[in-house]
DNA sequence: AAAAGTCCGTTGCTTTTGCAACGGACTTTT
DNA sequence: AAAAGTCCGTTGCAAAAGCAACGGACTTTT
């Protein structure tokens, strides 16, 4: 059986009761799988029937361009989702998923939200509510990144980045990426970011150490 | 009353009958309203209660950044939807929605999809469904522009936006751009797209000729 | 404890890009 | 038809950024 408390994480079941948590299990069909660090929850040109809650660890979603690059299109922590457009299409997913950690992943359906089971209950009403929610949710989160990306400095793109992370953690706060993730979600070369980073800290904009990182302005 | 045909563009309304379409109009509450050339169709943070589809003409969804230059969020052409998130989560949108030629726009709401009327017909379902497809679909579309902003050449952004268009279109197509606008899209100088693009010219990758190009390669 | 591996800052060099400005082709206005 | 406006290619220049390579700090493995 899942650990409730694990899934008040993710905006699909928090603050349900425990009979409605059952329930939303049951409504999405939900099994959960545990992954090794490094592993493959998916691979490029395979349907991807369900999409994932991650219980634990860290997950990355991405494609690799001609040059062999790590295009970033999604990195997901715990309490998030990954691949609900694709699972909700049901088409083939031009993606890899790897385990960033050891993860746990909790595997949904979203079936019953295109095909409910008369009578629609409130609580089903509810649940795809709160799944087309997340999906809304998801276009603002790339609008976020889009933002970042459509910089044309590599010291802007820092300062929008940081500033998104700032507006909602505060001056200081820890990035889940390490510098070469970092700069593949930026779209820049890893070398010219640590260099644009020092710069930065030498100008007393930011202080930072690893992906710890605090703003001085 | 609306014309019929012209919904038929828009995967909302994509091969109803003409009853359905009907009841899809009330279903969604829609709304038809004209804009000039020009005009704004929404400022920065308003509400925006529904969302809009393009009958006619074309609109752009932007924000500004600091430096006072255009970010494109999204360039929505006759058939295409725009706001369906920020319409859907009932949030303030933060963008600008400008009318780049005279537009007719059909605005719906999203409340009959959030709180049904019980029953829920065979066609109330199918509606929803589509409506949380087109969601979908959207973040396949950022997902893309995500791929092209993401390449750190601008002869890399310029190959993957052509090849995207030829994928969908063949080796000629006509872009919905003006230089300025494709520069924006694309997060780059105006000057320096131009010159890339004449450089792959004189390198015989491709032939164009304003907003319409031929992929040689 | 040595060895191997990972992460990250640094640097030299070359290429790319942004920026500003100009001018030509074409369209719209008056 | 002149005038004003728009769009776009071009260019000179300075700044930015990619690339490759190296080395130090730290962690994990053996």
């Amino acid at each position: 059986m899942t650990n409730h408390a694990l899934l008040d994480s993710c905006p699909l079941y928090q603050g349900l009761s425990p009979q409605d948590k059952d329930y939303a299990l049951t409504y999405f069909d939900a099994r959960v799988k545990t992954y090794e660090k490094g592993a493959f929850l998916h691979q490029v040109s395979f349907p991807l029937p369900r999409f994932g809650l991650v219980l634990s660890g860290t997950v990355q979603v991405y494609m690799d361009d001609i040059d062999g690059h790590h295009i970033i299109m999604n990195h997901v922590e715990t309490g998030d989702l990954f691949g609900e457009s694709y699972a909700f299409l049901g088409i083939e997913a031009p993606i890899y998923i790897c385990a960033v950690t050891e993860v746990e992943i909790l595997w949904m359906s979203p079936a019953r939200i295109k095909i409910p089971l008369s009578p629609v209950s409130a609580l089903d009403q509810e649940l795809s509510n709160r799944f087309v929610a997340c999906l809304a949710h998801r276009t603002l989160a790339m609008n976020q990144r889009v933002q970042i990306l459509s910089r044309n400095t590599l010291r802007m793109k820092l300062i929008t980045f940081l500033s998104q992370y700032a507006a909602e953690k505060g001056d200081r706060f820890t990035i889940p990426f390490d510098r070469a993730s970092m700069a593949a979600y930026l779209g820049a070369d890893r070398s010219a970011l640590s260099r644009e980073l020092s710069r930065m800290q030498a100008e007393g904009i930011l202080a930072f150490h690893r992906n710890h990182f605090q703003i001085l302005k």
